[in-house]
DNA sequence: AATACTCGCAAGGTTAACAG
DNA sequence: CTGTTAACCTTGCGAGTATT
């Protein structure tokens, strides 16, 4: 029932919650609408995603990037993209990948966070919406990757199409952000990257899955399965 | 020797619980 | 309601290791 008796809530908090569930509910079908009337990607994306002739030569050079910097048309395609994406940041979101592949990222978990505050980082801009961060915009890089696979330095690249990076800033620096954050990625309990040891690549995993396939929490560290292994073994004995 | 991934820890900031 | 404390998350960092 919609009676505050039911919910054990004063009626002025049961008001806001109604209210607040309705304009995410607002948003939420806003941007479906305007994430299903987008244009078709420009063709310039489809690069050569032959990995024969992409990573030719990879072994030699190991810090090189197989994709080019992209263009302003792709890059502006990429921009409405990614600003959909973090107008519904608790949904999962289908990118364009470079190679004209629809390519899914998990919904970020900020549910309960509404007053998520920005945390400064020298990398990400100030007016950047509350939920980017560093893990985000990385896993979004990699999701963008030709064939879903590529080199660090493929995903550095990439990650310079983002709006929320600042321009100036060196290829050493987003070399070092990006290593620590696909460090971090690619031990998650449900990880969106591998790292392909025989050929020396990332690899991301999740471009195929459809919504309903991210229920369990894909983004919670290693260290909360840990937490919850040990609560379960104290739970059993 | 140089490079890049692995692993663990700690600083700094945030959230939640709680006593007053 | 407010200040304090503890737990927690993100990020930075460095030692360790494997491959070339």
């Amino acid at each position: 029932g919609t009676s505050p008796e039911a919910w054990g809530l004063p009626h002025r908090l049961l008001v806001r919650l109604v209210d607040c569930f309705a304009n995410w509910l607002k948003i939420g079908q806003e941007t479906l609408q305007e994430i299903g009337s987008l244009p078709a990607p420009p063709m310039i994306l489809m690069q050569p995603t032959d990995a024969e002739v992409r990573f030719k030569g990879i072994r030699a050079q190991r810090s090189f990037s197989t994709i080019r910097p992209s263009c302003d048309e792709v890059r502006a395609y990429f921009h409405r993209e990614e600003t959909l994406r973090y107008l519904i940041p608790d949904r999962a979101f289908s990118y364009t990948a470079l190679d004209g592949r629809k390519s899914t990222v998990a919904p970020l978990r900020c549910i309960g966070k509404p007053s998520a505050k920005i945390r400064d980082h020298f990398m990400l801009k100030h007016n950047r919406p509350p939920h980017v961060t560093i893990l985000c915009l990385v896993r979004d890089a990699a999701a963008r990757l030709p064939g879903s696979i590529g080199t660090r330095a493929d995903v550095c690249t990439l990650i310079r199409d983002s709006q929320f990076i600042v321009e100036d800033i060196s290829d050493f620096q987003v070399n070092q952000v990006v290593s620590g954050a696909l460090d971090r990625l690619h031990y998650e309990l449900d990880p969106c990257v591998q790292f392909d040891r025989d050929r020396h690549l990332w690899v991301y995993l999740h471009g195929e899955r459809e919504e309903e396939e991210f229920e369990n929490d894909g983004t919670s560290s290693r260290k909360n399965w840990k937490r919850q292994g040990e609560m379960l073994e104290r739970n059993l004995s």
